[in-house]
RNA sequence: GCCUCUGUAGCUCAGUAGGUAGAGCAGCGGACUGAAAAUCCGCGUGUCGUUGGUUCGAUUCCGACCGGAGGCA
């Protein structure tokens, strides 16, 4: 049996769980799809599964990077597309799960990103938008790339700097990337589960015994042990949600009630990011967690859609 | 018991010199192509505590009552 299952769903959903029993009921190998848990020492605030927790199933993507680096969604697939391959090749099943969307759509659809800018075009871009202001540099993309300056919203200014530094690097709108890399075929085409609460108010509710868990598993001690590496506090890593809320308590801004609160909030509000960004894939499979359907429903339910579709 | 303040959206509060009300947060929806756990956009009807009165008209003014806070005893 070789095919591909992708798991997707909120933080806190249960995904972790579903996937390594699948894996164990399939004979597969799973590919982490999380653009947190490709750094090594986030064990606790990235949820990551544990080595028992994995019962030997085979786990791909996880502690790929130091947190030092500056991860991205190309190196992820640049990184994993072999990978799946590779399970594919020895006759498993590949069961790609995670969180981050944009990570599991481009890996699937084998997008190719534009180059990253290594002549410090970005600096020149930032300090342009500081001293010109983004109104004058929405206008200079709109003279190169009208359809993506009506796209944009003039505060998205990540955004507006990206497609100008497109530009200035390839000679090549945005726009005209997309269209191109969208019109290439998928690269894999997968089974698509994704795990949702009936009620909303539970799956929060998760989140907050969640966020509470991780403070007694020691989450302000695996943080100060990133400091004391020498982790940049602005660095990618360090935005992880869990991270940033508790590493300003650590600096006195705030008190650790506070910042407790706000990972919680923050999480809520990133599980709605993630269920809009899923909701919007209308191949995937719902499978809705409730009182009567619980962690054993959802599995056997994964089980019967990943054996019945023949993709 | 008396005096003062107070009761408006889930929360904190603004406001209407009388013409049935609006912010922040929460919540909800959406966008998304090399930072994505990031970045950005949109959505505000609620018995204006209850009940009488004045008025063409009351959430707004007056009275009573019921909550809450403080002060004096």
């Amino acid at each position: 049996m070789d095919k591909i299952i992708c798991i997707a769903g909120p933080t806190a959903s249960g995904k972790t769980a579903l996937s390594i029993a699948l894996a164990q009921e399939l004979g597969g190998e799973i590919v982490s799809c999380d653009s947190m848990q490709v750094y090594r020492h986030m064990d606790i605030g990235t949820a990551k599964p544990s080595v028992s927790e994995r019962r030997g199933i085979k786990h791909y993507m996880l502690d790929v990077a130091d947190p030092r680096e500056d991860y991205s969604v190309s190196r992820y697939c640049r990184e994993a597309a072999p990978i799946v391959e590779d399970i594919l090749a020895r006759g498993k099943a590949a069961i790609i799960v995670g969180g981050t969307g944009l990570y599991m759509d481009s890996l699937i659809r084998g997008n190719d990103f534009a180059p990253f800018p290594s002549t410090g075009v970005r600096e020149r871009l930032e300090a342009e938008a500081d001293a010109l202001g983004m109104e004058a540099m929405l206008r200079r993309l709109q003279a190169i790339d009208p359809d993506a300056a009506a796209r944009l919203h003039l505060s998205d200014r990540k955004r507006i700097l990206r497609a100008l530094e497109v530009y200035l690097e390839t000679g090549e709108t945005i726009t005209a990337h997309n269209q191109r890399t969208q019109a290439i075929p998928p690269r894999f085409s997968p089974v698509w589960i994704a795990l949702e609460d009936e009620n909303r108010q539970n799956l929060y509710a998760r989140i907050d015994r969640r966020v509470d868990m991780m403070l007694e598993q020691g989450l302000l001690a695996e943080i100060q042990g990133l400091l004391a590496m020498g982790i940049p506090r602005k660095s990618t890593a360090m935005q992880a949600i869990g991270y940033k809320e508790f590493l300003a308590a650590l600096d006195g801004l705030c008190t650790l009630e506070q910042a407790a609160e706000l990972v919680k909030q923050s999480s809520r509000h990133y599980a709605k990011r993630q269920l809009t960004w899923f909701r919007r894939n209308e191949k995937f499979h719902w499978l809705r967690r409730s009182g009567s359907f619980g962690s054993e429903e959802i599995l056997a339910a994964a089980r019967r859609i990943a054996l019945e579709s023949d993709n």
